[in-house]
DNA sequence: GCCCACATCATCCTTAGGTATGATGGCGGC
DNA sequence: GCCGCCATCATACCTAAGGATGATGTGGGC
């Protein structure tokens, strides 16, 4: 019924962009750790950034690869995990392992809780730490990818003008033509031309289409982040 | 549009059931400890179970008021860790709070991963029990209330004929009649009709509606167990 | 044997959805 | 001031969906 048309516009990712090594970001205040850590890291093929404290850390802005964050508690003068709460509350679904030396129970529920993959005691084991390391960026490719298809979705409803967005609501809310047209005080040919606009930039093959479009915009999105293990 | 006729058919639930109090499970093998847990707890109004091994619990059977479980890591002649893994694989919602006397962090993440609510250390402390028992029982709520919302809709969706299951999932893919019809080597007219019983049975007010019928029943489902929290 | 649920198809009609063509008006940028 | 984007509405036409009525056939249960 509907020919996707303005196919292969201006999609985001520079074409053939050569496969970036992951990035692990290293959050420790003890200059010997961040030193061993990343030279093991780096034997493995990772790159490493380093950080000494939470004011360093800008999240590596690069969100254009696969990442993870060892974090470490005790930072002096922070608390590694209200940084980490801090971040999940920010939305920065980065992946993040935390170590410690001084750990125990209540803070390993307290870090796991907040959606830590792992807690690791200090000193640290060379195979535990990348054990973690790898499957922490392995999840960190699986939600990259599940971020990845929601993305055009939502660039395409971003090019929605006011109007259409609105009128894919009350669609996918299950309404008729005339009952939203009635809703917004327009007449019913007004809201076919505008949700037939908003269908062809949306691309969306059918209504059911659509609406699993609005779900994933609209239920999803926000949580995502979280639930992904 | 379509309006909802066979309502308040044969619903499961038993009219005016009274609130019955929410059941703690308590498995643990010290007889002290099921003691002073079950005395605790029922001087808070919870109901108590108690078993000294796995064998014994049954899962109170009664999914029919919110529960959660106490569960001791260290049985005897069992793991807690290796029994909440296999409750979690059996599909089995129920919120879990792990105890140990001897609990460290690496059993912590293991558990918190299977998907507990909190661990606690022994000896424990009343408040604390007492805060993760009433965090978990409301966890309980909130999940068994989303199930709720689910079984009505499975229930129809199970009260169809296979004719109209399948047209189902073909009309929530998108197609239109007519395509519906070639693929099953039907008329139209005959897809009309299996669709309009279907959406009438479902008791769906619109396409959008059976669309996120379907999406609950087929993607949902079977993971809704596990990202409650 | 009869009844019922299920499935199948036909004809007829109404409503809803989608598109094309054309027209008007506001608003912002060059 | 002109052009483009957006929004609005009208007329007309076509397709899709939904419902009513009627009919045929099959299989299972009492």
């Amino acid at each position: 019924m509907l020919i996707r048309q303005n196919r292969g516009g201006a999609e985001t990712a520079p074409e053939n962009a050569p496969p970036l090594p992951p990035l692990v970001c290293v959050l420790d205040d003890d200059p010997d750790i961040r030193g061993s850590i990343e030279s093991l890291l780096r034997a493995e093929g990772f790159s490493v950034q380093t950080y000494a404290s939470t004011s360093e850390f800008v999240m590596c802005d690069s969100v254009d690869r696969a990442a993870c964050l060892l974090l470490d508690i005790n930072l002096g003068d922070a608390n590694g995990l209200d940084f980490q709460e801090e971040l999940a509350g920010n939305e920065i679904p980065v992946p993040v392992i935390l170590m410690s030396g001084y750990g125990d129970i209540p803070m390993t529920v307290r870090g796991m809780r907040a959606g830590a993959l792992d807690f690791l005691a200090k000193p640290l084991s060379d195979d535990v730490l990348l054990a973690a390391v790898s499957d922490a960026i392995r999840k960190d490719e699986v939600r990259r990818a599940a971020s990845a298809a929601l993305d055009g979705t939502r660039q395409r409803y971003n090019a929605l003008t006011n109007r259409e967005r609105e009128i894919m609501g009350l669609v996918t809310a299950g309404l008729m033509n005339k009952q939203i047209a009635a809703r917004l005080g327009l007449s019913e040919i007004t809201v076919k031309i505008h949700r037939g606009n908003m269908t062809r930039k949306m691309q969306a093959d059918s209504l059911a289409d659509l609406v699993r479009m609005a779900e994933e915009l609209g239920a999803r999105e926000a949580s995502a982040s979280r639930f992904n293990r």
